[in-house]
DNA sequence: GGCGGCATTTGACCTATGTCATCAAATGCG
DNA sequence: CGCATTTGATGACATAGGTCAAATGCCGCC
C-alpha cells in the first residue's frame, strides 16, 4: 500500500486519515481534497445505532474512518438479513439512488466522514478518476454479494460460521495465502448480528463456535477475542 | 418505454434489436452504434450451453437479445448456486475484471450480441452517458443480489418459491403493483436450475410447485407453463 | 461485594428440508 | 410405433438446524 506523502496544502483533518491513502480520497488531488474537506462532517456513533434509515432519504454519503457498519435488510414480519460488512475506508451510499432500502447500523463504536450528497454527485461529474473508483468499488460489493449468496445458499452452518471467521481474518491480513498462518482478532458483530449475516439463529452460531473452540480451530477469550493458530485448517473448514 | 425511431443511418442488424432500445445501445448516438455494430458478432445457444466459463479469460462482453442466461458459481465439491439471472436487454460481463470466477450458461434458447471487450473499454473511455449506464446496471446488480441474500439467508422454501415466480412474474409485467393482476409464462429455467438459485433441492421445489398448485395459487400445463391467476397471493406467498 | 440485566451457552425437543428410491410423463430416436 | 432417456413428482426416512427454556458468565452499578 503505496502511502501518499503529506502535503503541505492537505488539510489538516486529512493528514493522518486513511481513507486518505486507503480510500475515496486517493482518487482526488490537493486542490479537490480540500475543496471535500470544507464540506466533510465528522460523526462518531456507538455500537447498535442506526447511521441510515430504510426510509430516509439520502442526503449524504460517509466514508468509514474506523470501526464496523453492517448493513441490513428487514421483512414485514420482523426477520432480517445482513446483506453487507463495512470496514474502514468503505465507501457508503447508493449513487443514483431512487430508495436503497436498507438500513445501516454500527455495530462497533464507528466514526465516519460524512460527504454531502450534492457535492459528491458534482465531483462526480467532474472527476473522472473518481467515477471509475466508485464503479470498482461497486463491483467489489457485487463479487462479495454474490459470494456470500452461494455460502447462504449452499453450506452448513459449520462452514458458514467457518467463512465468516476466515473473511474477518482477511480483513485484518489481506494477504492469506494457502500457507499457514496465524490471526488474532476482536470479533465486531455480536453472535445475533453473525446470525442475521449468516442465516442462521443465534444459537446456532454459538454452537458452531463452541465446536470450532473444542476441534481447537479456534481460541475464543473474553465472548469476542478470537485467536486462530492455522488459517488454513479454518479455511478448509469454510467449505 | 420510448422507442427510439429508426434512423437512415442505423446498422441494419439493429433495426429490430430490443438492445437497440432497450438496453445498452440506448445511450450510444448513431455514429457510436455503427462504429460498434462493425465489431459485434450474433451467437445463439442452446439450453444447457456454457457460454463463459469459470475460468476463461473475458475477451467479450455480451448483451443478452433473447432468452436467458444464469450466472453461476460451484464449489470445488460441486454444489452450485445460480448468483443471478439475465434476461433480454441485460448486459454481461465484468468490467476491469481480473477474474469473475463465475459461469455462464444458457438456461434457455439464447441469442448473444458480443462485444469484443478492447472495443467496449475504448467506448466506455469516450463516452460518459455509457460509462453511466454501465454504473447503473451494476448497481440494479448489487440491489438484486442483496434482495435475494435476503430470501436465500431468512425465507422458507416455500418463500422462496413463491419469490421466484413473483420474480419472473415482474420480468413479463413490470408493472405489477399491488392490484390484482393475472399473469402468464413459460419458466425458463428448469427444477433443477430453479433448485439451484433459490438454494433448495430439486424434491423442495418440486413439492413446493405442487403445493402451490393445491391453494390454486399457480396453474401449471406442461410443466413449464405457469399461469397465476392473482399476482398478489402469490406476493403473500413471497414474504 | 452483592445485585440486576444482558449476552452467550447449553440442553431437549421438534420440524422443515435434504436424501434416496421409485414412479410417471414427456421427449427424442431408430 | 415402441424403446430409451430425460425431467419431474411423490413417498419414506434421516437429520441439520430452529425453537423454547434454563443455566451460566460477565459487566456496570449501587
Amino acid at each position: 500500500m503505496p502511502t501518499i506523502p503529506p502535503h503541505e496544502d492537505e488539510p489538516r483533518t486529512c493528514r493522518l486519515c486513511s481513507v486518505r491513502s486507503n480510500g475515496i480520497c486517493r482518487v482526488l488531488d490537493t486542490s479537490q481534497l480540500a475543496r471535500l474537506a470544507r464540506h466533510t462532517r465528522s460523526t462518531r456513533h456507538e455500537a447498535g445505532a442506526e447511521v441510515f434509515g430504510d426510509e430516509t432519504d439520502i442526503t449524504t454519503y460517509a466514508n468509514v474512518v474506523s470501526g464496523v457498519i453492517k448493513l441490513m435488510k428487514v421483512l414485514e414480519d420482523g426477520r432480517q438479513q445482513v446483506v453487507g460488512l463495512k470496514f474502514a475506508n468503505d465507501f457508503i451510499g447508493r449513487i443514483h439512488a431512487a430508495s436503497n432500502a436498507l438500513s445501516a447500523e454500527a455495530t462497533s463504536e464507528v466514526e465516519l466522514c460524512l460527504v454531502p450528497r450534492a457535492l459528491m454527485e458534482a465531483m462526480l461529474e467532474e472527476n473522472r478518476p473518481l467515477e471509475r473508483w466508485l464503479m470498482k468499488e461497486t463491483l467489489r460489493e457485487l463479487d462479495e454479494a454474490r459470494e456470500w449468496m452461494v455460502t447462504l445458499g449452499r453450506k452448513s452452518a459449520a462452514e458458514r460460521v467457518a467463512s465468516f471467521l476466515y473473511l474477518i481474518a482477511l480483513h485484518v491480513n489481506p494477504e492469506l495465502g494457502s500457507d499457514t498462518a496465524t490471526v488474532e482478532y476482536d470479533l465486531p458483530l455480536t453472535r445475533s448480528d453473525m446470525a442475521d449475516f449468516l442465516g442462521l439463529s443465534i444459537e446456532t452460531v454459538s454452537r458452531q463456535l463452541t465446536e470450532l473452540r473444542r476441534l481447537e480451530i479456534i481460541v475464543i477469550h473474553n465472548k469476542r477475542h478470537v485467536h486462530i493458530p492455522d488459517t488454513e485448517r479454518l479455511r478448509q473448514r469454510a467449505g
